[in-house]
DNA sequence: CTCATAAATGAGACTTCTCTCAATAATGAG
DNA sequence: CTCATTATTGAGAGAAGTCTCATTTATGAG
């Protein structure tokens, strides 16, 4: 069940990062399960197996651990996204590459996928972060006569939206490739692409295989 | 500042009545400021002018406080988007209006607006609440043959969460009816409907005058 | 192995609420 | 106006956390 986002390339760094990053996986893990609201940091120092006093030798407060996590996760996907994506030129494919990568990376790992719609709520600074892989896509597209769009955050957003609707019903009613699907079919019908070429264009992109 | 959707009708009503919708009265403005999470139970007294021990006349808790609150503007905001509906009998024009209706009262009163978006993130059950007024207008759409959907409840919820992030973002940066239209342009085009009629379309239903 | 340094510990002082209740005040029917 | 009924009051007990700090424990360089 739990997941070390933060402890992975560490494993042999000093004792330090070690205790921070169990203390970081804690969170995201307690995060996961209750929100980003509720976690007490009584509950992080338990669940890492420390004692509530080592908090406080590596965060000043709740705030700081909890911000730390989700911008962790956010760069993750992006990070993720991204590997995926080499080589891929059209834009629409792009587009459609991205989306399923990023709805299947928060099904398949349910702890992030929690954090995203909570920070998507919450701050406008993250909500830019998670959208920031669109943007240029959509430009690209834009210039490859593609789409039919106004191109700022509000539409980022719009889209942002339609994914995390597609993720949050995942995770409440169980995976289904199917609405995976219909969150492509919404973002193209968004982009103006024609209605007649979208079936074709998301039957070869959402295949019923996971990712890695 | 202060609203008084509970006291309304209430005026003449016993002394008992009259607390009780002061209290929501109250806990509706709190909640516009500050969100749902946050209000405490001390506030909602010391705003409404009353003795903090008042509160427990007439509620158990703070969930009973904020859920009645909720609910209760859901259902104005629904009686008052029913009012402007009579005589529209084109499924289009029907989800137009009700659009726009919701948006526009959702923007004028800032209070409301906070708390449908707040109500959309953490309850099922108000969504469904919320888009059950879109349900019977793409129904409609269906049989006159103007949209091209699946029609269940992630439908709404994505059509939901389109106008949610349209008032979200007039909260935060000012009232904007370019963005209305905007989302009114992005609904129809999720609905399926040609791309070349939508601009027509908005034209007609979405005036710089705001609701009554 | 030794020892200076760094890390972890957890009891408890503090803070910030919620909720109770005996005492007080207001209400309105007769 | 009277008085039983109903509503309000606010002090304080209790619950649930946060955060501090003197003390104990672990680490690893020499």
């Amino acid at each position: 069940m739990t997941v070390s986002l933060f402890q992975k390339a560490n494993q042999k760094a000093g004792k330090r990062e070690r205790t921070r990053a169990a203390l970081l996986d804690s969170a995201l893990d307690l995060v996961a399960q209750q929100g980003m609201e509720t976690v007490k940091i009584s509950e992080i120092t338990k669940h890492a197996g420390l004692a509530n006093g080592t908090f406080y030798n590596y965060f000043t407060d709740r705030d700081e651990i909890i911000w730390e996590v989700s911008y962790g996760i956010a760069k993750e996907i992006g990070r993720q996204i991204d590997e995926g994506m080499v080589g891929v030129d059209d834009a629409i494919e792009r587009v459609l590459t991205a989306t399923t990568a990023f709805i299947d990376i928060a099904i398949d790992q349910p702890e992030w996928g929690a954090v995203v719609i909570s920070s998507n709520h919450h701050t406008t600074e993250m909500r830019k972060d998670v959208t920031r892989f669109l943007r240029a896509d959509l430009q690209l597209g834009l210039e490859q006569g593609h789409f039919s769009i106004t191109l700022d955050q509000y539409l980022l957003d719009q889209i942002g939206s339609i994914i995390v609707v597609c993720i949050r019903t995942q995770l409440e009613e169980g995976a289904d490739l199917n609405l995976t699907r219909r969150a492509c079919d919404y973002i193209l019908r968004l982009l103006g692409v024609a209605h007649a070429d979208i079936p074709e264009l998301i039957a070869q992109h959402v295949q019923p295989t996971a990712t890695s």
